[in-house]
DNA sequence: CGTCCACGTCTAC
DNA sequence: TAGACCTGGACGG
């Protein structure tokens, strides 16, 4: 879960459970980390924790002592440390006690009470990162949910970078400007909006303000826009009640930290809110191609002028292993189907299958099939099919749309645990 | 049991 | 621009 919604939803979780904790010691890294040891020791220091864009800092504060210098004789700390924390792909925050320590808890904070509890920063992956005596990353923006003015000024004032040279779908993903978004953030503000992902980027953003004039607005509501969807007619993408790319690109993700704890709170790992929020990224019926990083983007509609369009495109491509493509997708509870239209361009193989699934040829991807492999062939869409379910990600052909599509439907459903 | 995929950076050729 | 870095869940055989 990290992109910046969770990363913030994190702070609040440690300032939550720790207000009050009195924490003791050393700070203690897992023996298989490569990260930096972190070099502070203390009798008592108190946790809290700020985010911006996607990191995390955590202070830890020394309490008062009545004998400071005993204290720093004896190696204790008696001013306070900054950790800042960047989460990789897995990483996450619990509180839990000493015995019920959380598997890949990389990083621990223990509390002083007699049953210790502690805090963790628990990392499966270990693609996290820390930094003792850390600040915030110096090429990385302004926080997009809580900096905004000057997130929307930084890039409204260097839209003639380079970095603006690539797809929009791409640029979001770029730190230095967009800190916070991530992928499911990427394609869930493009498909607010109707901006195909491939456009390039500058001609989305140009003409944009650095001052924001939906300001005053109501806030959005979000209202399943569907109605106009399937017109063939693109609509105007520039700004809609809702605010342009740049407004969305705050409000989309405070969004997901007002959902709450649900979105983030591993203990209960309910993500059905969350799951629900969704309504482009891995959802049942959209589209979705590598991009040129190798980074799947979920849209709905028009790929845009600077798809990868098979042929060498990236990674995506590159992970193609053998001929073939593959689409996945998912279902979710909330039924939301939407095929597509507008497919124009490229064809998908079609199957005319009608109940089983079939499936086809497969794909490879770098994090997969890493290393060696390496292919030709496209990537390309994904379509519909499916329905109920839960969690559950499902991956098949379809054809490339109209017609018909009504479903299909397979035999499966996915389920998660085992009976 | 093997393959594919994952909410992200990093860095080396 | 391509790997590298990792673990684990869902699927498929």
């Amino acid at each position: 879960m990290p992109e910046g919604p969770e990363l913030h939803l994190a702070s609040l979780y440690v300032n939550k459970m720790c207000a009050g904790v009195v924490f003791t010691g050393p700070v203690r890294k897992s023996e298989v980390s490569k990260n930096p040891d972190v070099p502070f020791t203390c009798e008592a220091y108190r946790i809290t924790a700020a985010s911006r864009g996607k990191e995390v800092k955590l202070t830890l504060t020394p309490m008062k002592s009545d004998d400071p210098k005993e204290r720093v004789k004896a190696g204790q700390a008696d001013q306070p440390m900054d950790i800042v924390i960047r989460f990789g792909m897995s990483g996450y925050f619990r509180f839990t006690t000493e015995d019920e320590l959380p598997k890949h808890a990389h990083l621990r904070f223990y509390s002083k009470e007699t049953p210790c509890r502690v805090l963790s920063f628990v990392d499966a992956r270990r693609f996290g990162s820390w930094q003792p005596n850390g600040t915030w990353q110096s090429d990385r923006g302004p926080c997009v949910m809580f900096e905004y003015e000057s997130f929307r000024e930084k890039v409204v004032s260097h839209l003639s970078d380079r970095a603006f040279d690539k797809p929009i779908c791409e640029v979001l993903l770029n730190q230095k400007y967009f800190n916070g978004i991530g992928n499911y953030l990427r394609a869930e503000i493009l498909f607010r909006l109707n901006i195909p992902p491939f456009v390039p980027a500058r001609t989305v953003l140009e003409g944009l303000e650095s001052e924001d004039l939906s300001e005053n607005k109501k806030p959005v509501k979000n209202e399943t826009t569907d109605t106009k969807t399937s017109d063939g007619a693109k609509q105007k993408w520039v700004k809609g009640e809702t605010g342009d790319l740049l407004r969305l690109c705050h409000t989309v993700p405070l969004e997901v930290v007002n959902l709450g704890g649900k979105g983030y709170d591993p203990q209960k790992t309910d993500y059905s809110d969350f799951k629900a929020w969704l309504q482009c990224y891995y959802v049942d019926g959209m589209k979705s191609i590598g991009d040129h990083n190798g980074r799947t983007m979920w849209f709905k509609g028009d790929p845009g002028p600077m798809a990868p369009k098979d042929s060498k495109s990236t990674k995506a491509k590159k992970r193609a292993k053998k001929d073939g493509h593959d689409y996945y997708t998912d279902k979710k509870k909330v039924a939301r189907k939407r095929s597509e239209s507008t497919s124009k361009k490229k064809v998908v193989k079609q199957e005319t299958v009608t109940k089983t699934p079939k499936k086809e040829k497969k794909a490879r991807t770098k994090e997969a099939g890493t290393k060696r492999r390496k292919a030709e062939n496209s990537r390309e869409v994904t379509a519909p099919q499916h329905e109920k379910g839960s969690t559950a990600r499902r991956r098949k052909s379809s054809s490339a749309e109209p017609a018909a599509g009504p479903q299909r439907r397979s035999g499966r459903v996915t389920r998660q645990n085992s009976k």
